[in-house]
DNA sequence: CATCTTATGTAAAGAAAAATACATAACCTA
DNA sequence: TAGGTTATGTATTTTTCTTTACATAAGATG
């Protein structure tokens, strides 16, 4: 009947992993309900999540639950038992961030970035942001459970690359989770920037829809899918390329990609911003463009109208496809607001049979910046606390324990 | 250190759903595969194999690895341990079948189906057949482990039902999971046929491929398809509708679906049937189709390679959308072989991404009569031996046990 | 405030599974 | 056929989890 004990006195984490997760997942945010949820005994279940309180990896909120009787004391994850460190990379810049388990940042950098550089200098320079960043974090904050990144490509997310030839050019086949994985010891996960804007929108506002359809609209337009409450990533990691899909006429403008009639080349960003220069309306960026619609310029207005049917044209066909619940639409022509929408709605509701769209709803994303950081913490710490998982974070919370409690050493 | 025991000496089966699980889903084949699969011990391992091979459950191929040293004996699930009932409502006919556990059928029937009957009558009528059939199997089929249906409407799986108002007249918010679940006392399903078909070819064909596309080009046009290994519903179960995406045109033809331009309008075996008609070649099915293209009729020909392009454009956007691994071309058209094939293939190397065409390939899918009803068989092995539910089949199997023992009254 | 209700903790006994250690099986190769 | 190799079974001990039974906690209710 001996119970094993840490260095300190510390009860043993072995086995709770099966109640961390439940905890983590929200499946499960009483004792009585983790008795159900685990299958466990009660004796069990005390002991266990004795164990993750007195590690701090689990807490008990002050709010409680009325249930006629003693009142259920809610738990949830610690979000001061540990940190994540996620980054962002653009055109220009990576925005990188260390936040806590709610997720929320609590840190940030952002350092200037160059395609020519290639993958080893960017991640040297990621590496080294992150690590300032780990540095600021201290102690407080707990073990670094581990890093995630946002692409602007596609990726294949498995094997933690590039998924063939793209803008990040000189990165395809190198193995960012093996660079980065060796430099800190720690998990990594590699994801397409607009599937992590997706996961966001996801845990963020919809945690209850299994089916949404995310669809970015700025310089370019690309989308994400959750498909029966997961990530769709396709074969390739290439699922979502709906800025592509081409349609044929006269007047079939070139696109980025180099093949015509793509939505992008009439619909996205830039061609609305060629669009206008074209009449005389000097324009450069999708920023550029908004500014335009806030100043309620008629060209802009109406090109962007038209955006939103062109666009409505082709999420019509994801909706015939995919048959979403909810779709959000984000990117930085979101803010246009209903001038966009209007035409994505009239073409979703004109082109789609009933049955897809009688109870879709379509809204725009959150405002929001680094919705992609988000999703980036929100995708790790998923998996981190995935059943099949939750016991390497354990293995390391312990050791860990173990090495904080000895002589601090000053070297 | 005692151990369970049923009435005759056979041991419990209590514990052994993990194990079962396993041999179903070919996760593991061996005792050591088991072992490792399970992280059991090899005591327990052997012990509830045991039960389960005692019981009949599973049995041991002939078959053996060769391992170096002593070969491994090759497990399986045993297909005469029980047996499932499947019907598929066809337009005019309802096909029943009673299938093992290989799925292979042991015994069929064909009743008359008309649509003004309302769900009750042909429920009633599927039930009678179902009962004949489950006689006609006898005590040597062991059990009946549940009953699976494929309807030709989009269906709401969770549910039961069919989705919304559909061919199915009068069928909306019937539940049909409850009426056969209170006759027969099993898990039913209900799924729509082109799914079925889906899952049928992946199961049976494509088992190593997570991300597929179905397409089922026949009298209509209809998709399934499988995304990260499971089947992708959609929010309404109206998923995969790509028969009523349009294309704008100036001739754009009237659909059934009293929409203009649907791809179904152009292209599908009525569509084709309807322009070969208008040539002064009387056609009414899509069957009639394939019989003058096998005949080299070059009107057919003609318009069945055009229709291979107009499919082959709706699929390169699934394609964008979707970045499926492989897809599958089945339905009667599918018979036109490369006469339709060569006109996808073109579409959709035309106008996607390399990225997602790399390494897509474009098939034809098995010519087979019935595969919507391989596909409800699989589809509900699949669902009985999954590890959350599998306990519940062999309690099942235990009570059963226990009655054959009884004396056999023969009221 | 007494009492009801449900939540939660814990000790002790019993059951189940794992670890360990050994025994046996079955094919292969020389 | 002897010996190597891996597969598989089983008795014994040890560990882990459950069951049972009881005790305590804490708000709700009258």
């Amino acid at each position: 009947m001996k119970m094993h004990e840490g260095r300190r006195g510390l009860p043993s984490l072995d086995g709770a992993g099966a109640i961390l997760s439940l905890i983590a997942s929200q499946s499960a945010a009483s004792r009585a309900e983790l008795l159900k949820a685990s299958g466990l005994s009660r004796v069990t279940v005390t002991q266990r999540l004795a164990a993750l309180l007195a590690h701090g990896l689990v807490r008990e909120t002050e709010e409680t639950l009325r249930s006629g009787g003693r009142p259920t004391r809610i738990l949830e994850i610690n979000p001061a038992s540990g940190f994540v460190l996620v980054a962002n990379i653009g055109e220009t810049h990576i925005h990188l961030a260390a936040m806590d388990l709610s997720p929320a940042i609590f840190a940030q950098a952002t350092v200037p970035f160059a395609l020519p550089a290639g993958p080893e200098a960017t991640l040297e320079a990621i590496a080294s942001a992150f690590q300032a960043l780990a540095a600021e974090a201290g102690s407080a904050r707990g073990l670094l459970f581990g890093i995630s990144l946002s692409l602007p490509t596609p990726v294949d997310f498995k094997r933690g690359r590039v998924a063939g030839p793209s803008v990040l050019q000189g990165w395809d086949d190198f193995d960012i989770i093996g660079w980065l994985g060796a430099r800190f010891g720690v998990p990594v996960f590699v994801e397409n920037d607009v599937n992590l804007m997706t996961v966001f929108e996801q845990k963020h506002r919809l945690p209850a829809e299994d089916d949404m359809l995310f669809v970015k609209v700025g310089t370019g337009i690309g989308s994400g899918m959750i498909a029966g409450g997961r990530l769709f990533r396709g074969a390739q990691g290439a699922a979502g390329d709906i800025g592509h899909i081409q349609f044929v006429s006269n007047d079939a403008p070139l696109c980025r990609c180099g093949k015509f009639g793509c939505v992008e080349a009439r619909a996205a960003g830039w061609a609305i911003a060629r669009d206008l220069t074209q009449r005389g309306i000097p324009t450069e960026t999708a920023r550029d463009v908004i500014d335009l619609v806030e100043q309620r310029k008629p060209e802009a207005l109406m090109l962007v109208r038209e955006a939103g049917r062109i666009i409505g044209e082709v999420i019509a066909d994801a909706v015939s496809i995919l048959n979403p619940g909810v779709i959000v639409i984000g990117g930085t022509l979101a803010r246009a607001g209903e001038t966009l929408l209007s035409g994505i709605r009239e073409l979703v509701y004109q082109r789609c049979l009933p049955l897809a769209t009688r109870e879709l709803t379509i809204t725009l994303s959150s405002v929001h910046e680094d919705t992609a950081l988000f999703g980036a913490a929100y995708l790790l710490l998923d998996d981190l606390y995935a059943p099949a998982k939750v016991h390497q974070l354990l293995a390391r919370a312990s050791s860990l324990e173990q090495k904080q409690r000895r002589p601090k050493s000053r070297g």
